[in-house]
DNA sequence: GTGAGCATGATTGTATACGATTCTCGCTTC
DNA sequence: GAAGCGAGAATCGTATACAATCATGCTCAC
């Protein structure tokens, strides 16, 4: 997971990213079916290999394995919305004050090359892959503060973010995101371990205040959905 | 994860309970070679469901995975364990002080019996068992906060404390922890959230310290290993 | 016309089979 | 005698086949 190109990509790992990917950038909606036929028939691999993938997507709750009724991307409820921002509440501050405090030129310039990517989509109209490659920095801030395991954790957290982001995003500035993230850069270009924390935290605070999270579920997309649960 | 015990409970959760169980009892050692026909063997199945099993295994970090060579019991690094024990002290303490607030005569009855299963299996001198039980009573209090997502990266994250503690437990006291249990309790009872906040963070503070955590690596179980890496 | 019951088709769950990679161990060679 | 090498065995990775379960649409009774 996050781990740098391996050459040797065993089969499902390469189907895991790039449904994964698909997923971040909301070409897969959520509550989508994902028929295993379906899946290993464009990636050209047998059913053995897809269930092994949508095992590891559903240990990352972007995908919801029933069982004997087969694999769905994911509807995080809205529970489960506030669940997953709080857990980034309690993780990411200290981290970005943990990276700030061991930053490196070198590591500033790849979360500058974040920032660049993503306003390179965006200017190209590609907001999946924006939001991609915003939640992507999170990630690297805790690559940089040396704490795999915390980085699985945001990792995983950043992931289902997106998934919450397609179901619940009201607000259509997603400049504002990027100013933050470029105040926290500033923030880590001068080792400001309490500013970055303080950064991080009404970060979070804001992305989630952007979210419409009053109860309601998700719009059902079809009749057997909103009579199932 | 850690839901009630589901009665269809497809074939493969079977186990990965029962292989969870005996990592967190010890009775699988860190290191310990988990070959697929094996583990198929014992629990008269084919190798796809066992597949399947190590490799939820393997997302829990209780097992290691190696292309092509095979499943290991996990052998955290002493980094590992640090990382792992800084996760916990980023999420447990506000965790208590949530259950705290949220307690309730029922929660609080079933965080005592677990006390009192763990005192009895120390009695009986089963410490292995008591270790796992010990384990629960945190998983426990993530629950009573009602904070899912938090719940099942605190019960990895004591999994993995558990194979830590196998690796580099170094004092016999293990009293001091039913010790900071019942005091915590306590704090529930009462429900005061910022002293079971203060007791959490020195209870994790308490474990850690109780390592061995010198770079050493682990004692290597055979030549092979000793030079393999 | 409506609703229950059943048969059929589709999809998943599990087992088995075969090819690929790694490990073992005896043999050759220096 | 020790190191390098290669054939055989063991184990893993993937594909395929069969069994079990669920969804769909029909028939038929009311």
């Amino acid at each position: 997971m996050a781990r740098a190109a391996q050459k040797t990509e065993s089969g499902d790992e390469r189907i895991v990213d790039r449904m994964a990917t698909a997923i971040h950038e909301h070409r897969l909606a959520p509550g989508m079916k994902l028929s295993e036929d379906e899946v290993g028939e464009v990636y050209g691999v047998s059913r053995t290999v897809v269930r092994a993938a949508l095992q590891k997507l559903a240990h990352m709750h972007l995908v919801d394995l029933r069982r004997n009724r087969g694999a769905f991307v994911a509807q995080p409820t809205v529970k489960e919305a506030r669940e997953v921002f709080e857990a980034r509440a309690l993780l990411e501050p200290r981290t970005a004050r943990s990276a700030a405090e061991r930053m490196t030129p070198a590591a500033l310039a790849r979360l500058q090359s974040h920032i660049d990517d993503e306003h390179r989509a965006l200017d190209e109209g590609d907001t999946g892959r924006a939001l991609h490659l915003s939640g992507l920095f999170h990630v690297e801030i805790a690559r940089i503060a040396d704490q795999k395991t915390v980085e699985e954790f945001i990792a995983q957290l950043v992931s289902r973010s997106s998934l919450i982001i397609a179901l619940y995003w009201q607000r259509r500035a997603a400049l504002c995101e990027s100013h933050a993230h470029h105040a926290l850069l500033q923030a880590f270009a001068a080792g400001d371990g309490t500013l970055a924390e303080d950064l991080m935290k009404s970060h979070l605070l804001d992305l989630l205040t952007s979210l419409d999270l009053r109860e309601r579920g998700s719009v059902p997309q079809s009749l057997r959905e909103a009579l199932s649960e």
